[in-house]
DNA sequence: CAGTGGTCTAGACCACCAC
DNA sequence: TGGTGGTCTAGACCACTGC
C-alpha cells in the first residue's frame, strides 16, 4: 500500500506513538521531522494534520506536537476514524475471528425513502439482505443492507456470506470510501434478544447510514444493530465548521 | 472571522453552491479558481479539500469537483453539522426550550486517570459539577463534567447553569472547537432512571470525551449520559484515510 | 492526447509560546 | 528572543479520465 510519502510518516509515527517512543507526550518538531524523513516541511505538515484530524495528536501553536492521551487509550471495535478498516478488519485487529451468517437474501421493490436514500427512480429494484455478523462465534451485530441492483449485477448471497466491500474493489473496480451514519440505542426488541442473546433490559446500539463509492454514487443504505457490549464509536470533532 | 484566503473561498464557494450556480452540479477546475481568485493553486487545493472533508463536494481525479447533491439535499436525514452534540445551542434549532439544573458543583483533586486526561500534573485541582438538562422542562440529559480550575479560575455554580462554553468564549478570550468523544450505550442504572425518567428496559446513550481549545489544551472531560429518545449522532465519515 | 486532480518540494513570512 | 506551528506561494511532475 503507502507508497505515499505523507502515509508512510504517518504509519512510522503512529508506530512509534504506540511503541511508547515519546514518554513526555511530545513529538519532534516539523523541522527535525523533515530533516530526519528527508522530505519537506509540507510533506510532514500534511501527515501530521492528517493524524490531528483522526484525532491521533494535536498541535499547539509555539509549543509543539503532542500525543492525544485519549487515542492511546482507544479500545473501539468501530474506527472508522482512523485508518481505513472495513467493518471486518477492524476486529481482525482485535485479534478476533469475523464471522458472517446470510439469514435472508432478495430483490425487492423499494419504497419511497429507501428510493430517495440511494438516488433512485421508481421502477429500479434493490437487493435487500439480512447478515448476522460473529465475532469468534458470537453474534454481535444484525445487518440489513440495500444495495441498487444496477450497481452490483452479479451481487449473490455468496458474495453478502463474505465481504460485500472487497466485491465492489475487486470486481467493480470502484471503492467505498464515504458514509453518513446516524447512531442512535434502543431498547432490544423480540428479534434482538433472540439473535445477539440479549436480556429484555439490554439495549442494542443502531447505526444506519448511505456508503458512497468515491464518484458519488449511493451504494448501500444499511441498518446495523448492535449488541450494546460491541457498541464504540470514537469520533474526532471540528466544532467550528 | 475569517481573513483567511482559504477560508474565504469556502464561504464565497458555499454561497455559490447554495445559489444552484453550479446546474451541472460541477466547479470550475483548481487552476481558474487560482486564477479568478487571485491565489495559488495550492491555496484553492486547501479550500477544496476541506470542503470535501464535510461532505460539501467530491473530487474525482482526472474528472472535476462535483457538488454532493445530498449537501443540497439535506432536509431531513443527513446533518453532519459538528454542533449537533445535545449542546444547547443544537436544540434551540429544534424549537425546544432548553433548560439546566445543576445537580452538584465541587472542587476535587482528580485521579489519575482524569489528570491524563486533562494533562495535569499531580497537586493541581478541577472543578466537578453534574448538570441535569432539560427540554420544555423534560429531562433528557445527566451530565458530568471536570474542567482544571487553572483554566477557568472564575467559574462558578452560576456560570454551570447557564453556558460553560460561551463563559470561555466572552470572558476567557477562547473558543472551545474539538472534541474526542467515545460514543456508546448502556442499560440505564438507578440514577439514570429516577433524573431521566427511564423504565429498567429502556437505556441510555453515553457520549463521552474531552473538549479542547482551539489552542490544543484540553479544557474540560465530560461524560454525557442521555435518554434514548434523545441520543441521536449524525457523523460524515472519509473511509480512506 | 488534453485536461484534471494528487503529490511533493523549497522557501518566505506570520502568529504564538515559553524562557 | 528563539523556537514552534500556520499560511501561502510557485512550480514540477505524476496518475487518472474521457473523448
Amino acid at each position: 500500500m503507502a507508497d505515499l510519502i505523507y502515509q508512510k510518516i504517518i504509519e512510522s509515527l503512529k508506530k512509534e506513538i504506540d511503541s511508547g517512543a515519546f514518554p513526555d507526550m511530545r513529538l519532534p518538531d516539523e523541522r527535525s521531522l523533515a530533516e530526519n524523513y528527508h522530505v519537506s516541511r509540507s510533506s510532514i505538515k500534511r501527515a501530521l494534520g492528517n493524524m490531528s484530524e483522526q484525532g491521533i495528536i494535536f498541535k499547539k501553536r509555539g509549543a509543539g506536537t503532542f500525543v492525544n492521551p485519549l487515542y492511546l487509550k482507544q479500545d473501539s471495535y468501530f474506527n472508522y476514524s482512523g485508518k481505513n478498516l472495513g467493518i471486518t478488519d477492524s476486529f481482525k485487529a482485535n485479534g478476533q475471528k469475523p464471522g458472517i451468517k446470510v439469514l435472508s437474501f432478495d430483490v425487492i421493490r423499494p419504497d419511497e425513502e429507501l428510493r430517495d436514500n440511494l438516488f433512485l427512480n421508481k421502477g429500479e429494484f434493490v437487493y435487500a439482505f439480512k447478515r448476522l455478523r460473529l465475532l469468534d462465534e458470537v453474534p454481535f451485530m444484525v445487518e440489513t443492507g440495500y444495495i441498487p441492483i444496477k450497481l452490483a449485477p452479479e451481487l449473490s448471497e455468496q458474495v453478502a456470506s463474505e465481504s460485500v466491500f472487497n466485491y465492489v474493489e475487486s470486481e467493480l473496480g470502484k471503492e467505498v470510501n464515504k458514509t453518513y451514519l446516524t447512531i442512535s440505542a434502543q431498547p432490544s426488541d423480540e428479534e434482538g434478544q433472540k439473535l445477539l442473546n440479549l436480556k429484555n433490559t439490554e439495549p442494542v446500539g443502531i447505526m444506519e447510514g448511505i456508503f458512497f463509492l468515491n464518484d458519488g454514487t449511493p451504494f448501500e443504505f444499511s441498518t446495523m444493530k448492535l449488541h450494546y457490549k460491541y457498541f464504540k464509536y470514537d469520533s474526532f470533532v471540528d466544532l467550528d465548521r
